[in-house]
DNA sequence: GTAAAGTTGACTAAATTACTCGGGTATGAG
DNA sequence: CTCATACCCGAGTAATTTAGTCAACTTTAC
């Protein structure tokens, strides 16, 4: 699971079509404007999320994009994958040059840990995010105790 | 949060040294190897670990790098963070150019969101990757319903 | 003293990100 | 019909990050 500035716009603009959902299609350039996005950007991702069927489009004038399908049922995973090209997991790809033991360890505990996060974010949906109780509901999954020396600067 | 192949290398770095732990100070050329990562790269990274009081240095002939805290007690989010430049939420950063309300909203909900993928990445240990019964424990934790259509190829 | 290790900083090649430009193509409004 | 509006597409490119090299230096065990 890659997560970068490219995967965050990705998801800015896909809660910006969320959020205007259901009045008929949203051009890139209103996008643009509201999210602060270059248009010529924008259409490289769009390109991508249409690609992943995330994302509908409409030609011609009054055109635009729309969710494919309900807020509640496209995760934030799905968005993230659409744009990214995935980390190669290992540097011995299935080449078999992992003698040793203790290599291919770390690269299977390292593929598991993935796994997590993908999961994770499988379980996060626009809509989750855009009706911002997401925050208690994946706080009640988790169980989490909140430690607050964990909270410090991050991006 | 940002996650990159420069986070897989420190974490899969911490995670060597965490399952070498308790034999004295692992040298970096003993990580290199293992784990095929350059030296001169590791030796960035473990700059920046020391930094983060992730790791403890000792210098000279047997020295090398042991994990400052127990494997319990560093969480991958640390190490994450550690190695990697936060990204920068919103491109008009306090600078107030935020006009129009949904431009806000979004960064906003982006913040949220980026907040809980920190707080989950806080909540797994090294110890729980290389007892790796943490993908149990975390399933637990979260009560998530697996759905298989969800997993497709990532890295 | 000397060799083993970490420490630091400057430098660089490759990859990715973020963006521009210049054309297309489909289509609805007039 | 036609034309403006919007998506579509590929080439190119500057900035940044990643990943790595190199060289000099410090500390310390032997």
């Amino acid at each position: 699971m890659k997560l970068s500035t490219k995967g965050r716009y990705a998801v800015t603009a896909m809660l910006d079509l969320a959020l205007h959902a259901g009045k008929g299609p949203i051009t890139l350039a209103e996008v643009s404007g509201r999210q602060h996005i270059s248009l010529s950007y924008l259409e490289q991702l769009f390109s991508r999320l249409r690609k992943a069927n995330l994302v509908d489009s409409i030609r011609g004038p009054g055109g635009g994009y729309e969710l494919k399908r309900p807020a509640t049922q496209i995760s934030i995973a799905e968005v993230v994958l659409a744009v990214n090209e995935p980390i190669t997991a290992t540097r011995c790809n299935g080449k078999g040059d992992c003698q040793g033991g203790d290599v291919c360890l770390s690269h299977q505990l390292w593929s598991e840990l993935s796994d997590q996060i993908y999961q994770f974010l499988s379980g996060i949906t626009l809509d989750h995010v855009i009706q911002r109780d997401f925050v208690q509901q994946v706080a009640e999954r988790q169980n989490v105790r909140f430690r607050e020396e964990d909270v410090i600067a991050f991006g």
